[in-house]
DNA sequence: TTAGCAACGTTATAATATAACGTTTGTTAA
DNA sequence: TTAACAAACGTTATATTATAACGTTGCTAA
């Protein structure tokens, strides 16, 4: 099971709670195999973010953990660090923000749609596009470890609201 | 004629003054026939960053302006900003850094390989790249209007020091 | 049960980017 | 020409994002 909002633009009204406590256990049982510490700091961000249906900054995290008590900017990235080490978040570079990830059990590269109006994203899994990368990667004997794609525009919403007030 | 090194990750010894001539030629004609100013600032700015082979940062941008008189990070990326919108440079996300574009004349999203141990970069034009993008948009509905691609990993050069090392 | 290391706290600061407002300069149209 | 306007740039201040350095706590494994 994966948060169908982070699939399609369209879904709106699914559990959205019922997401989170997928993807806390999720979390949970990859760091136990992998024998890391899933701390109660690092499990209190993760679900942070994925209450966000939107890519979330470091700061606002860290406001919302200030709630909880004292906490500084470098607690928020020590734990953001090692959650995007685990594969639990990416990193969306044009937002400067992080999203949970839907599949951490699969290593993988983020590829995503992010709509530039109401900053909607999808994470994007095709096989055409990593296949265009390994491509051009192998062209140049270029050895890949990483691969960042942010394709920005209007989601199909927001592209309905322009058209109906203009 | 474009700058190989940035086609490329061999291309080495070529002469790269050559290049920066001519993208500042091409920059002055694009901004003519669009009736907007390539000021000594915009045009300062531009070759400070084709003299680089790699991506520059802003403040780094800054120091050399300052070496020239004193100068603010403000007027730095008001200049970006306008290099950016004339597609004259490419910001690139994951490096905060900006580079000269190959081929301004032709609007096209950035797509590029950055090594991540020397940093440097090659610009991609592939069709099946923008194509497996546009299909995952459509799919979903979505109006594209920028996309990014970064592509991080180890270019020849470098792969070939680290295997000769370890 | 203690040595060692990972996690976290605390304080400070670096790096990147923008806001607000005033002045200069170039362009346009009477 | 020159007044009116807008774009470019200067100046000062500040916002936003991210990391450094070092000490303390607490888990874990021999």
């Amino acid at each position: 099971m994966v948060c169908p909002k982070q699939f399609s633009f369209q879904s709106d009204n699914h559990d959205h709670q019922r997401c989170i406590r997928n993807a806390m256990a999720v979390a949970e049982k990859l760091c136990r195999r992998r024998q890391q510490r899933f701390t109660p700091l690092r499990r209190r961000v993760l679900q942070l973010i994925w209450q966000q249906q939107r890519p979330v900054g470091a700061y606002d995290l860290l406001k919302q953990l200030q709630q909880d008590g004292k906490a500084a900017p470098i607690t928020v990235y020590r734990v953001l660090d090692f959650l995007l080490r685990m594969g639990l978040v990416h990193r969306i570079l044009s937002q400067n923000a992080y999203i949970g990830c839907v599949c951490p059990e699969r290593e993988h590269a983020g590829h995503f749609l992010i709509c530039q109006t109401c900053k909607g994203l999808v994470e994007v899994v095709d096989s055409a596009l990593t296949a265009a990368i390994v491509a051009n990667s192998l062209a140049l004997d270029f050895q890949v470890r990483q691969s960042a794609v942010e394709i920005l525009g209007l989601c199909p919403r927001c592209a309905k609201e322009v058209s109906s007030e203009g």
